[in-house]
DNA sequence: TTTATTATATTACAACTGTAATATAAAATG
DNA sequence: CATTTTATATTACAGTTGTAATATAATAAA
């Protein structure tokens, strides 16, 4: 599982939309783009070669069309990008890590109870 | 406060250095990088010039020598980075985003009970 | 003072990114 | 069948990054 690609940012948001329901082809895309976005419709495309290029995604041809999905999955992403920023900016360390985001973000009442569950069951492992 | 500087993978490693003790010359850095990596001295230049030039590093001269110093703080550029992940890869939902961090890293279990106190702090407000 | 060291400054160069424009090929239309 | 549409593929181009090499200028040594 080696050469495992590289997920750029703007390439974020294409992965997203189709770890949320895929296969869709280009145009598909591009629809859902545009309402958080103004990327001009080429710049999608691109980003999709890209992405196949990468090994990111494959597609199947539909007649003259691609019908896109995932190759990779958002867990194993995600959590690159997570170690990513413990390695860099925290040299791994995971309690002050969560510190400065808990700190700074909000939690509703309910997310807190839910989080000191989840660090319980983890004590017992 | 605008056009923060973005710091890359690289030169983080510098910024941190300069971020724990601080002004050094580019040789005293040279010299604590070798322990951590193996970049040749011309590379850890460069990047102490590109840091310069960004604005996130500045010097003064002692003679021939510059001693470099932040002008950043670390605080700051971590949370760029924290806030970075938290929208790219969980849409801005924290709750999900400290969920996979715990469930997949290591804590003590005094780490546990500090966190959950933090947490209850956090409620409190 | 000429020469060798040694700091910093400038230049290099390819891969990756953001952001498209142009080319090509296949399908739909007239 | 000729033409227009429309998908995908190729090319573009500047800014960033990783990773140095070369140039220049100041200082130390001979």
């Amino acid at each position: 599982m080696k050469n495992f690609p590289k997920i750029a940012e703007s390439e974020w948001r294409i992965m997203k939309i189709l770890w949320a329901d895929s296969p869709k082809t280009a145009n598909e895309i591009v629809e859902l783009l545009s309402k958080e976005t103004n990327w001009n419709p080429r710049t999608t495309k691109t980003l999709l070669n890209r992405l196949v290029k990468k090994g990111a995604l494959g597609f199947q041809k539909e007649s003259r069309t691609y019908l896109y999905y995932p190759l990779v999955s958002k867990d194993e992403c995600a959590k690159k990008e997570r170690n990513s920023v413990l390695n860099r900016v925290y040299d791994g360390a995971l309690k002050p890590l969560l510190v400065s985001f808990i700190e700074e973000e909000n939690l509703t009442a309910k997310e807190i109870e839910e989080l000191k569950q989840i660090l319980d069951q983890k004590k017992g492992k």
